[in-house]
Order: C-alpha cells, then structure tokens, then sequence
DNA sequence: AGGCTATGTTGACAGTGTCAAGATAAAACG
DNA sequence: CGTTTTATCTTGACACTGTCAACATAGCCT
C-alpha cells in the first residue's frame, strides 16, 4: 500500500480515500474533514478524488455506507444470540446502541445526521445498505411484540420510529455535548429498557 | 431602523445581526450562514461584527438564547394550562414539542445541534438560558409522575433525560431528512405518549 | 501501432472565518 | 470648552475550503 507512491496513476485512490477518511473522521472530527488533505494523505493532488466521486457528499456517503453495513452486522448478532433471553436481548441492544454512539461518535454523526441525509442528498448506493438496517429495526420491534415485551396494541412501524428515536435522540444529545456528564450513560439506558418494557418490570 | 445606514456607527449593530442571522436562518438553513453575508446585510464590513461577538460561535449562542427562551415560554404555557387535564397537557406537550422542531428546523437544529454545544463551545449567556429550559424538563416530568401519568419507580432525571430524548430522538430524525415521510408525525407523537403511558390507556 | 478512456495534474475562482493595523466618531474627563 | 480615551467600523491580508476547466499521462482495446 505505501509502495507504488511514485507511479502517476494510485493504484486504488477510492479505497484509500475512504480509509483516509475514516481514519481522520475518528480522530479530526468530521468538520475538520477536507477533500484536500484525504487528497494529501493519499499522495494524489487536490482535484485527483473527483475521478472517484461527484463531490465531497459521495465520499462521506461511501464510507457511511461503510458504517451502516458494520453497525447491521452488530445488530444482527446481538439480535440473534439464540443463548440468550429476549429481554436480555432487548436490554443488551438499547446498551450496545448507545454505546456504539458513544465509542464512535463522529462516525455516528456522519451515519445519522443532516450532512448526509438532508435535501435528499442520500446516494442510492448509501440508501440500498441504510434502508434494511432501518428495517432491520422495524422487523425487531416486531419481534419484541410478539414477545410481549412491547405494548402489542400498537403499529409496530410506529413503535419502531418510537424506540429507535428514543436511542437516537439519547446518543444525540450525549454525542452533541448537551449531556455533559457522560456518567450515567447505562442508567439512562436501563431507564429507557425500563420504560418500553413497563409491563415486564 | 433603516434610516441611519449613512453614518459611520451604525447605532445597534449587535441586534441587526441577530435579526438578519435569525432571518437568514430560517430561510437559508444554518449551513450557508456567513457573517460576511450578515455584515452585508447590516450594512457594513466584514469584520465589523467581531466588535460585538467574539466569533461566529458566540453570535449563533446568542440566536439560541433567544430560541431558548421562546421556547420556555412556550414549555410553561402549555404545562400551566390549570383547564386541561395533565394527561392532555402531557400529550400535547409532545405534540407541541415536535411540532416546534418541525415548524422551525433549522432552529431547532441550532439549538440543540453540536454546532454550539460541541467542546463546551458553549457561552454562559446560552447556559444561563439554556439550563433553566433543561430543568423545566425534569420539573414537568417529576409532576406527571406525581400524578400517575409517568412510572414513579424511576429517577426523575433519568426519566427526565429519557422521554426529552425521545422527543429530541424524533424531532432530529425528521429535521434531518432521515424521516423522509413526515405525514404521519401526529401519529408518532401519539404513539410516543401512548408508549410513556402505558399503564394509563 | 494507434486511439479511447480512466485517471491524474495544475490553474483558477468564489467563498469562508479571522487577525492586524489604521480611521472615525462618540463619550469621558480635565 | 478642548483633549484624550474608548468603542466602533474599515481596509488589507492570510490560510483554508469545494469545485470547475483545461491539460497530461498511462493503461487497455482493437
């Protein structure tokens, strides 16, 4: 990867672009991410990564895509312990919700906020992985029904849009700095998997 | 207001500022917000507004202050209506909440987006506002568990944090895009005080 | 071998926040 | 009243951004 510098054509500008990227995006912070310096990092000129994307909203969406499809794959296997109790389930996927929010706050922002998303700014690239792991969610709240740890008497697309905004805003509110102590993140949890599963005390 | 454009002073620039972020703001988004472009529309140079905000940050603080305590007053006079039940208030509440968001995204998003929270960018003129706002949060949320609207087998405060999460959690996935379809909001809003009150249906 | 196309380059433009240094007017002070 | 301080405003400058246009290179296909 750190050999062919010399050569006049990359080699695989897009992929390293995209790990440039996420590498600064963790460590930089999303605002302090510039086509020009994941240009520099990757040894190419300034103008080099329009060849591998419209504009810099088609990068941030590809490696969004990248995160979505990660945070899928944990979602699924938190949700399929088969070891493990549905409540258990449950009150684990609240936990590891938040704390994936938490850990990687810059990659949530990115997943999960307006830059991507506003003005129907979404590639279809990004909506095709976004999509099923929003679903996915959709297709858990039902299964929890089901279970009777969440109120049946609701529409599980409704109660889903419900529990998911209630993870999301927490995680906002802890990521963005309006929580400032970070110190009863697993209370807040708890209370949250207190609250949906009232009937389950 | 329009008339001493001539002179050198301009007389209240700090408020022209406000006034013409503000408007700006809601028009344009918070995203192509300059204060070139504010400078420009008060009538004078670039940099004439660092004299009165000590940069970009602070001037957006103060917009939210005023968003803060609009919004307070509004919080207060929805809570304190003594001719409606506290369940109806409750539920208006979260209807209200939402609504204010939806009615005034990019506000909202200023508010209580990491653009003024993030790295304690935070001034103590917004905290001094801001805080009691938060607080009234807990205030209402103690008073409906009083009255059996809300479990009282949980901390005021984290319960406080959770159901504001889940309205913050519902109002920034609709602001930002991520809700495409807004034409059921009443009906999440619903769904979301039908959830908080289980045991009362 | 020759040309097409993907990929890379430099130059340029309009825009941004912000600092430094100088100009002006209003207010404070003797 | 005159003078000096202070608040306010101005121009100039810098580093940075995303993005377009025009040109250069090299690998691939016929």
């Amino acid at each position: 990867m750190a050999n062919a510098v010399q050569s006049y054509h990359h080699g695989d500008l897009r992929s390293a672009l995209i790990e440039a990227a996420t590498a600064r995006l963790s460590e930089y912070g999303i605002d302090s991410l510039s086509l020009r310096k994941l240009a520099e990092d990757a040894g190419v000129s300034r103008t080099a990564p329009y060849h591998h994307f419209k504009d810099k909203s088609a990068l941030l969406s590809a490696i969004a895509a990248k995160g979505f499809s990660d945070w899928h794959t944990a979602a699924k296997r938190i949700f399929e312990q088969e070891d493990k109790t549905p409540k258990a389930r449950f009150r684990e996927f609240v936990h590891e919700y938040i704390g994936y929010a938490a850990d990687n706050p810059e990659m949530y922002e990115l997943m999960f906020g307006r830059t991507i998303w506003q003005n129907q700014a979404a590639t279809n690239d990004l909506k095709d992985v976004a999509f099923p792991c929003f679903q996915f969610q959709v297709t858990m709240t039902r299964y929890w029904q089901d279970k009777g740890l969440l109120p049946n008497n609701q529409d599980a697309l409704r109660l889903a849009q419900v529990t998911w905004g209630t993870l999301h805003g927490i995680a906002r509110l802890l990521i963005d700095g309006i929580y400032a102590d970070s110190s009863h993140i697993d209370e807040m949890c708890d209370c949250a998997a207190d609250l949906f599963m009232q009937k389950q005390p």
